[in-house]
RNA sequence: GUGGCUGUGGUGGAAGGGUACCACGUCUCACUGUGGAUGAGAAGGUUGAGGGUUCGAGACCCUUCAGCCACCCCA
């Protein structure tokens, strides 16, 4: 006799039951209907990568977070991808046919050995939009105007991006004088400035072991006002990568004003830091602040990262959007549309008795070959079971053939959530149901 | 990875150390050509797992796993 095995999931990761994947997809639609709207095109890539491609990608901390993916007896040293934009990177070097710019959207899952909690698992789906082979300003603009539309389009009201320039953050670290190893801790440390304040930030260094005339510097600068950006520039005199990157922000702004985006939705924030180590450009992190749900997506520019695969080196910008936390708070705030059912099936067909089965398998048969998602009973229950099963489903139409109909030659269609019923003839079947759902 | 909190049948909750209870849900039956109602009944847990203390543990201790929160990091 076997022994049970108790059902687990691994750490971090879950099962989608029908009811949610229902509203997984529909976000999932949307997104994918603005990101084809935008220009982008499908893209898939195997879970699988060779260790070798994703290993030196993402920074030290983030590597430990890959799986390790080997088979048993194999001899290749795979891992389970950690994101979406290194598989991209990897397919772009390996197919240099591909016609420039080449817009690329992934919806997938990814892995990471993270420690998991609410809106943050192991096994998460990410969407990215890609944009390879332009240094334009106006791709990386575009990135952040889908952004908005995205957004908008799921329900949400008030959200900023917050813009920022890696090339910034470098200049930043020349012009305090910080010592190259310690930039990292730098980064880290400014990142929190919203959070923990100038007091907290300046102990943050301290412990970091940056000097208190590094620390003074800094804060110099911070302290310039973020829409002065000439006051910026001036600052950056002798440090031309950091005037280039506020030339750049300034660029993208303006593109993304050309675009519709309103100014107010757009924030110059030269203290946020991704943690990727991969962006060498713009870097872009929209946050939703009503509800105040903090950061929905994140992405940046890295111009260096096909270079790592390929000869021929590419600029890339995108973004990734925060699918698993967009569901959870849009689950939380109810934010679905109330056409959003609970089922996929739009009729339920009964079955009066042995006598009446073949004509009630014919009308489903019948429906669904219109196109028509239509399921029947299996057994010889009573119609109040069968009425009560579909209720329960929150299936919206019944249709019942018993005796009666089967003579005057037309079928009973019950609508359940209104109670209403209307007698049908078998030859204007499929028609009249479609009215029926369309209105629904 | 670090720290804290939590862990009881499918779900939510209850049980002052003495051998698990309630609600909802599920299933069956009745109401028998029509559901979400009602009535009757049933199944389902040894209290996340493992060990210990005790005459005796869901309750105390240890270990472990998982979830949640904070940190880290990030989507």
């Amino acid at each position: 006799m076997a022994t049970l095995v108790e059902p687990r999931l691994p750490r971090g990761m879950r099962d989608m039951l029908p009811q949610k994947m229902l509203q997984r997809r529909y976000v999932i639609g949307v997104v994918e209907r603005v990101f084809e709207r935008f220009g982008f095109e499908p893209l898939q890539t195997p879970v699988l990568e060779l260790q070798q491609t994703l290993l030196g990608k993402y920074g030290p901390d983030a590597e430990k977070l890959i799986y390790d993916a080997r088979h048993r007896e194999g001899k290749e040293d795979l891992a389970l991808r950690y994101d979406l934009s290194v598989p991209l990177s990897r397919v772009v070097a390996m197919n240099p046919e591909l016609v420039k710019p080449f817009k690329r959207y992934q919806i997938a899952p990814v892995w990471r050995a993270e420690r998991p909690q609410k809106g943050r698992y192991r096994e998460f789906y990410q969407c990215d939009a890609d944009i390879v082979g332009t240094s334009s300003m106006l791709a990386d603009a575009e990135i952040v105007a889908m952004i908005f539309t995205i957004l908008s389009e799921l329900g949400f009201r008030e959200f900023v991006t917050k813009l920022n320039n890696r090339k910034v953050l470098t200049a930043l670290g020349e012009y305090s004088g910080v010592a190259p190893a310690l930039l990292p801790n730098l980064y880290r440390a400014i990142d929190k400035l919203e959070k923990i304040g100038q007091d907290g930030v300046r102990e943050e260094m301290q412990r970091a072991e940056i000097s208190a005339e590094t620390i003074a510097k800094i804060f110099e600068l911070i302290a310039l006002p973020v829409d002065d950006l000439n006051a910026w520039r001036e600052k950056f005199r002798v440090y031309p990568r950091g005037v280039e990157g506020i030339n750049e922000l300034e660029q993208l702004t303006a593109f993304a004003r050309d675009m519709g985006v309103q100014a107010e939705r757009l924030q110059i924030d030269l203290t946020m830091v991704r943690g990727l180590e991969y962006y060498t450009g713009p870097i872009f992190e929209t946050v939703v602040t009503e509800p105040k749900i903090g950061s929905l997506t994140g992405g940046g520019r890295y111009d260096g990262l096909i270079g790592l695969f390929s000869k021929n080196s590419l600029p890339a910008t995108g973004t990734s959007f925060g699918i698993e936390r967009i569901i959870d708070v849009m689950d939380e705030l109810n934010m679905y549309p109330p056409d959003l059912g609970k089922t996929v099936v739009d009729v339920f067909v009964s079955v009066f008795d042995a006598e009446r089965r073949a004509a009630s398998l014919a009308v489903a048969m019948e429906l669904r070959a219109a196109n028509i998602n239509t399921e029947v009973w299996y057994d010889l229950d009573a119609l109040g079971k069968q009425l009560k099963y579909a209720s329960a489903r929150g299936i919206p139409l019944v249709i019942i053939v018993g005796p009666d109909e089967a003579a005057a030659n037309i079928v009973t269609l019950r609508d359940l959530s209104t109670g209403e019923q209307q007698q049908i003839a078998r030859g204007e079947l499929v028609e009249r149901i479609r009215e029926k759902l369309e209105h629904a």
